[in-house]
RNA sequence: CGGGGUGUAGCUCAGCCUGGCUAGAGCGCUACGUUCGGGACGUAGAGGUCGCAAGUUCGAAUCUUGUCACCCCGACCA
């Protein structure tokens, strides 16, 4: 007899982090990458938990007074080059249309033909198209707000690509707003990154710091640039949100201009705000175990799944009747405001299998029912978060569930806080930055060493030529930490406030 | 775009150095049987133009050249 794994997923995060991490995609069926280059093939698992993403921040936006609408794929090149460091942040990874028809080849196959007479980008992100369809409909400060959020895919030519991390095309959410003053602009730009923040500390259950990028992580073309930054168990950084405050500098490069209440004509203020699938990743990192993926409950496209165990056809049909009501009753429960999601896995595959795949998939509670339980007039319940397992009667888990599930999204943020501040470390010289960050971990595969440091600072050349040495990056300067006083421990200057340091994705 | 590596079954790979009958293994898949409350076992099967193209040779997965694709490490990035 082959010798049982102990773990379902091989290798294990200690023992090499981003195979591990590739291993719970796989395995948990979330995707897959694609005959296209650098491109993912979102599964249906995957897939519905983007969705149950979607369908929260939709909610959310709608709720501080966004609309959707929707921009073209295409944008012209010119509309690119208008802003001068937008141009530099994405001219090196677009995808560009030059044709616009296919002919028959002297070989065989199919060559371009038709030239385009301007070529077209596929978008790395809208700021120029949207902005320049806001020229159009912003002439009085009477048309001011404008809300837009749209839901797209966007293209970024990367090289090394990740699933959910980093593809060539992923899918996202992009704010685009323009507002009469700054500091409109300014609320707005706060506002959407609290709703990031909210909606990844409780629904994710993935705490997160918020702050403002320093001014070589910032937005190509924005003025300042504002983060959510989440800590993965690799101890590494994930930016899994941004907010960028445009001040003028769009609106100048496109002719965003109104007649304000003086009668003046002045430049817009806009903003830009997005997240994408990467946040599939962040939950994966945050969460997931060596056996597999681990959601919260809140996002689970299921919440439990329900396995029959019977041996023929007379058990069969008794368990399956039960299991039939058990699913009923829960899902007349509510969770978070919705009916309790539920399935029963009917499929013809032995009991341990079809419960390891569960268990991959990162299903919050799993009940086995067999011939024992309906007898007892109980369930066998299995919680993905805790291993635990406990036999627990039916009617006490249809009047529980809600608050079980509570449990596990509470449990989740708890438990990942509790790394994440285990391995925050303020850090008040170079000694103790070198020793939080020894410049020997580069190949490790586990986890990387350090965590996040915190520390003063005050930007130079020398700190960027350590960080870069290093492979460290200033995550954020937190809220509240831009003007605390101390000394730049890298420098002895006096500091510009205190940031984050850390590895990062 | 620099440096390194790999292309053989759905997946992971062996075989190549030293050319030779019908190209292999594990996992997965199909059927049947025994099983079934934590990843079952047995038996029988299906599945490959050995990345592609030329060349050398009586004979090429194996040697040579070209080509394409992918992976890893650097530079860049949500």
């Amino acid at each position: 007899m082959a010798k049982k794994p102990k773990t379902a997923i091989q290798p294990t995060r200690q023992e090499d982090y981003p195979e591990w991490y590739q291993q719970v995609i796989r395995a948990a069926e979330l995707a897959e990458v694609s005959p296209v280059r650098g491109c993912m093939v979102i599964k249906p698992w995957g897939y519905s938990l983007w969705e149950n993403m979607q369908a929260v921040l939709d909610k959310m936006f709608k709720d501080t007074g966004h609309e959707n609408a929707y921009f073209p794929l295409f944008i012209p090149m010119s509309f690119l080059e208008k802003e001068a460091e937008h141009v530099e942040g994405f001219a090196k990874e677009c995808a560009v249309v030059t044709h616009h028809r296919l002919e028959p080849g002297p070989d065989g196959g199919l060559v371009p033909a038709g030239p385009l007479e301007e070529p077209l980008i596929v978008r790395p992100t809208s700021e120029t198209i949207i902005g320049s369809m806001y020229a159009k409909w912003i002439q009085s400060y009477r048309d001011l707000p404008i809300l837009i959020n749209q839901w797209a895919n966007v293209v970024r030519w990367e090289l090394r690509t990740r699933l959910f991390l980093r593809t060539a095309e992923f899918l996202w959410q992009e704010g685009h707003t323009a507002h009469a003053t700054e500091q409109e602009a300014r609320e707005e730009t706060m506002q959407m990154l609290k709703v990031y923040a909210d909606f990844a500390e409780n629904y994710m259950a993935m705490p997160v710091i918020q702050g403002e990028k320093t001014a070589g992580e910032r937005f190509p073309g924005a003025v300042a640039t504002y983060s959510i930054e989440a800590m993965m168990q690799d101890r590494k950084a994930l930016q899994a949100g941004t907010s960028h405050f445009l001040g003028q500098n769009f609106s100048k490069a496109q002719e965003i201009k109104f007649q304000d209440q003086n009668g003046q004509e002045v430049f817009a203020w806009t903003t830009s705000w997005g997240v994408s699938t990467r946040l599939v990743g962040g939950l994966i990192m945050t969460h997931a175990d060596d056996d597999g993926l681990v959601l919260p409950p809140r996002l689970a496209p299921k919440h439990v799944v329900i396995l029959p165990i019977y041996r023929n056809d007379e058990e069969q049909a008794t368990v399956l009747e039960y299991c039939q009501k058990l699913s009923e009753e829960l899902s007349s429960q509510s969770y978070d405001g919705q009916p309790i999601r539920v399935m029963i896995d009917k499929r013809d595959l032995r009991g341990g299998e079809k419960n390891w795949y569960h268990v991959k998939r990162g299903v919050p509670i799993r009940m086995e029912v067999g011939p024992r339980d309906v007898a007892a007039d109980s369930v066998f319940m299995a919680r993905r978060d805790t291993s635990d397992k406990s036999g627990i009667g039916r009617r006490e888990i249809v009047q529980t569930i809600g608050k079980v599930l509570k449990e596990i999204q509470d449990g989740l943020f708890e438990r990942a806080r509790q790394m994440r501040d285990d391995n925050t470390h303020e850090i008040t010289s170079l000694d103790d930055f070198h020793s939080l960050f020894p410049p020997t971990d580069d190949d490790a595969k586990g986890p990387a060493t350090g965590g996040f440091a915190i520390c003063h600072w005050k930007e130079s050349p020398e700190v960027e030529a350590l960080l870069k040495e290093r492979k460290l990056t200033i995550r954020c300067v937190p809220f509240g930490e831009e003007n605390a006083q101390g000394t730049c421990i890298f420098s002895g200057r006096p500091s510009q406030g205190r940031a984050v340091f850390a590895k990062a994705y």
